[in-house]
Formats: structure tokens, C-alpha cells, sequence
DNA sequence: GAGTGGTCTAGACCACTGT
DNA sequence: CAGTGGTCTAGACCACTCC
């Protein structure tokens, strides 16, 4: 037999997936839904958490709990990278009018609000292994998040790491005054002459943190997308490392592998290969 | 002031990645370590539920809690797609030799164990979609895990849907006794004169359904990675839909984007945006 | 049977949000 | 202030594993 809290979410979901209970909604109070169930409060809380974490429900403290308004989803391309890349060579009024963020989601600048940190730090044993510099080296951290002004939970909170010395060839890039850098980073890079040459997405998934579930508006349990990116230049040398933590829940990342077309001669050795599976 | 479970949490999680509680070990028992804390056992175990789901401990019905030993992460790259083109072309001896697991993890192959399931179905809406389709079409639908003999949790579990019509030109296609496909996916496409073009990955995070947290060994909590495979052939037909789920603790993602080299004219445009900046 | 984690209860008190 | 969700308790009983 299930458990009493498993049947009551499929039951909860189910009225959430028909439209009997709908987005926005508040839903009745823990207490009242105990009473319906006729079950203790942790057991029906239990099963509100683990619709919270599907993101089916959103509870707010001191309001109650509310069917949630699915939200809007953010695809983030590999296409996204050669496009940053080609608008280095746009006028400075071309680039100020759109922004990479803006690209993924389709919203009006005007609509977007970053908030940005620097501050130096060193490397430790992980990141200079990345970078392939000596722990210690000096490192020019930037924090921030990216937020529609519609929605009050940012989309993903970042963090950017370049070799101090090297960004400070700029001055400009250690002032977090010039937030958004216009034109993205990869129009940054080019001010201290640097041209990318590729770009190594790394995505792994988990559970967030009390701070991050909080920094994103999500509930404990949905789980996130953490996305390590790392900026190679046309040296081969790694120029940025970013760390990027995106609710999983609202994010998807798209990522296109473009494959070497077959000659005529490859051809007729693949279909002679399947002939040899024939005979066998 | 932080809760309880938090602080109980923090301090266990520090206990385990100072060594001071070694991988694989037994801890003490949820009600030892509640007369240690001195809170309630509900409290005690919601703080280990924390630490399970970001994968630091185990629980095991009836045997107890254990520190878990750090499970080999398994690195999927987009070059894997090239290098299982490539490989269509090799001889069926080579082919068997080697798999893309296999590849990805660093396993011998006599280490690897497939479970297939073979079924017929229609296409829903949603699959009818990203296929361009009609819903309702006859579907090949695959069902596969892959595990290390070595683990008993599958790394994976996925499910690819083909056009039935499509495969059934190659009968052997529609038998799971000829499971795994020797040469991988992209070979058994080539002996119905499909060539790729392309594949399209769409990467989403969300907490493991009860099966899937089963299935993978995970904790509920832990987070999985949910992998959309979409290959197009060279007629840019989608001839693929793969979903597979994976264990978030176990795997990362590695994407390459590759980016167009600047030609010396365009170099000149970068350089010239720069001193544009400057002077704003 | 002894020991483990899993589920469930009834009730207390705290923290937050609106009016 | 009333109403909401968040934390916490002490204790019962069940399900699983191993001896």
C-alpha cells in the first residue's frame, strides 16, 4: 500500500492537473486539508512538500499555500555563444539594445534588472586547477543574478571568475559601476584583447541550498541546474570560469551537436558494414 | 537563529568531510544520535534527510546509516555523438569491442549490463510535436538501463522512440534479444539508410518520482537530470526522441561549443568598438 | 527476536502576513 | 489581532534486515 501522504498528493495533484483547483488559487489552509484528509498535520504537510518540490504548489508563510502559476520557461541555446561572440563587432548602440538574457527569454530590456558584486579573492585548489594557474593567484569575482522586474525571483545567480591581472588591463572591468557590462562578457574580453575560442559548458544537477532556494524564490526540494562555464580563448588559455546556479524548474538548456557529414566513399563503407551484421 | 535541524545538519556534514566520519561507515543510530543531540527523532531525521539528499549519507531499511562512499561521476560529452558516428564506419569487430558508456565512464565492457524492453505505442501530442508528426502514430518505444556490475544502481534510465514504420525496414530493429545494439543507436539508424545530421540535447533538472529514486539508487531529494535527445537526419527528419533520466549526484554534462574564428577585417572591428567605448 | 529506519499521531509553540 | 505556515516534541506502531 502507498502511504497515506503519497496518496494524498496524487490526489492533490491530480485535482491541480484537471483545473479543479486553479493557478493562483489559495488553497485551504494545512489545518482544513488535515481535516478533509483526516490525518495529523505532518502527514499532510508531508504531502504538500512533496508537491511544493515539483513546483505544483508554492506555500507562502503568514498567507498559505497557493497552486502555482507555471512560470515562465527559459531556454538557454548553445547558439547563444556565437551570437554573444558576432555582436562584439556590432555598434555600441546595437549592443546596448539587446542583451544575451533578453535573447533566452524573449522579455524587453527595459523588463531586466541585474544586480552586480565584485571583489578579489584568490584561487583555491578547484578553480586553479581550471584555470591552470597556481593557487593563490589573484581573481577578480563577480556576483550577480538576473531577474525579470515582472517576477520577483531572479532566474540564476552567478558567479564569474577572471585572473585579476588580466582584467585589470581594463580598468573599466574591476568597476561595478559598468553592470551590465554592455555587449556581454565576451565584448568585455575583447577590450583586453582576447578572442574566444570556445566555450565548455559543464551542467550537473542538485539539491539547493537553504541560501540559494531562498535567492531563487524556490521551495526546498526543487532541485536546480548548476552550470559551470568555461571561456577558452584562442591561446587555449582559460580566460573566465562562471559557476551559475538556475532553478530547475523554470531553465532549460538546449545544446546543439552539429555532426560531419558523411562522404560518398564513408557512405558505401556504412552500408557495406550493415551487409557484414546480415551475413552474421 | 538557524533551526535545529539546520545546525545539526552543518554539523554532521562537517563531520563527514573532515574524515572524522569515514566513507562507508555505519553512524549510530537515528534514536543514539537523538539522545546525543538531545531534540525529538523527527527532528533528527529531517536533518539526515537533508544530508541524504545532497547525497552525503544512506539510509538502508532495517541495517542503518552509512556515510556514503563517493560514487564514480560519469562525464557525458557532446563529442560522443561525433565519435559514435565516426564509429559506424569501423569494422563490426571493432564496434563490439567498445560502447559509448563504456567510453563515457572508463569501463571495460564485461563491467557494463544492459536491460532492454521492447514495446509498440502511438505518439502523444507532445512526442508527436517534436517529431512532426501526426499524434497517434505508431511508435517503436525502447526501454534501457545501464548499470555497472560493480554497483547495483543504474546509472540511467532512458526510453527511445522511433517511427515504427522507419525501423520495421530493418526487422532485427524491432527484437530486443539483439540488445545492446552493437555500434550504438547511430549504427542500427545507418542500416535503415539513415545518415545524422545533427542532435539536439534540452537539459532540465527536477527531484526524482518515487520510481526513478528507486530505480537509481538515490535518495528522494536527491536531484536527477533529465536528458531530451532529439537526432535529425540529413532530410531533416527527427528520426529520434531519447528521454533519459540520470542520477544528478552521478553525472555531468559536458558541452563544447566551438566558435567562429575572427578573420584579421573583423578583428580590426573588435579592436575599433574598443577605442568607441573609450571615449563615451 | 533485536535493532534498524519509515510512517503516523495529537498537540504545543513560534514566526510571518494581513487588517 | 486573527490566520497562516514553520518548527518541535514524545511516543506509538510498522517494515525491513540480520542473527
Amino acid at each position: 500500500m502507498a502511504t497515506k501522504y503519497d496518496r494524498i498528493a496524487a490526489d492533490l495533484r491530480q485535482r491541480i492537473k484537471s483545473g479543479s483547483l486553479k493557478p493562483g488559487e489559495r488553497m485551504p489552509a494545512e489545518t482544513s486539508l488535515r481535516d478533509t484528509y483526516g490525518v495529523s498535520l505532518v502527514t499532510m504537510r508531508r504531502a504538500l512538500d512533496q508537491l511544493a518540490a515539483e513546483g505544483l504548489i508554492e506555500k507562502r508563510h503568514g498567507q498559505g499555500t497557493f497552486v502555482r502559476i507555471p512560470r515562465q520557461r527559459i531556454r538557454r541555446t548553445t547558439e547563444r555563444y556565437q551570437w554573444e561572440k558576432d555582436r562584439v563587432l556590432c555598434s555600441e548602440e546595437d549592443r546596448r539594445r539587446t542583451g544575451a538574457t533578453e535573447r533566452d527569454t524573449g522579455l524587453e530590456l527595459a523588463d531586466l534588472q541585474f544586480e552586480a558584486e565584485y571583489r578579489e579573492c584568490v584561487a583555491d585548489e578547484e578553480v586553479a586547477e581550471v584555470f591552470k594557474i597556481p593557487a593563490g593567484t589573484k581573481l577578480l569575482e563577480r556576483i550577480y543574478r538576473t531577474r525579470s522586474s515582472k517576477e520577483v525571483a531572479p532566474f540564476g545567480i552567478g558567479r564569474s571568475l577572471l585572473v585579476y591581472d588580466v582584467a585589470a588591463k581594463n580598468p573599466e572591468l574591476l568597476d561595478s559601476n559598468n553592470e551590465p557590462w554592455p555587449g556581454g562578457t565576451q565584448h568585455q574580453l575583447s577590450t583586453i584583447g582576447v578572442e574566444l575560442d570556445r566555450i565548455v559548458d559543464e551542467v550537473t544537477a542538485r539539491p539547493p541550498s537553504a541560501e540559494e532556494a531562498l535567492a531563487l524564490g524556490i521551495d526546498a526540494g526543487v532541485a536546480v541546474l548548476v552550470l559551470r562555464k568555461i571561456s577558452i580563448d584562442t591561446t587555449d588559455r582559460v580566460v573566465e570560469v562562471a559557476d551559475v546556479v538556475l532553478a530547475g524548474d523554470r531553465t532549460e538548456m538546449a545544446y546543439t551537436t552539429k555532426l560531419r557529414p558523411w562522404s560518398e566513399a564513408e557512405r558505401k563503407i556504412a552500408a557495406a558494414n550493415v551487409k557484414q551484421d546480415d551475413r552474421a
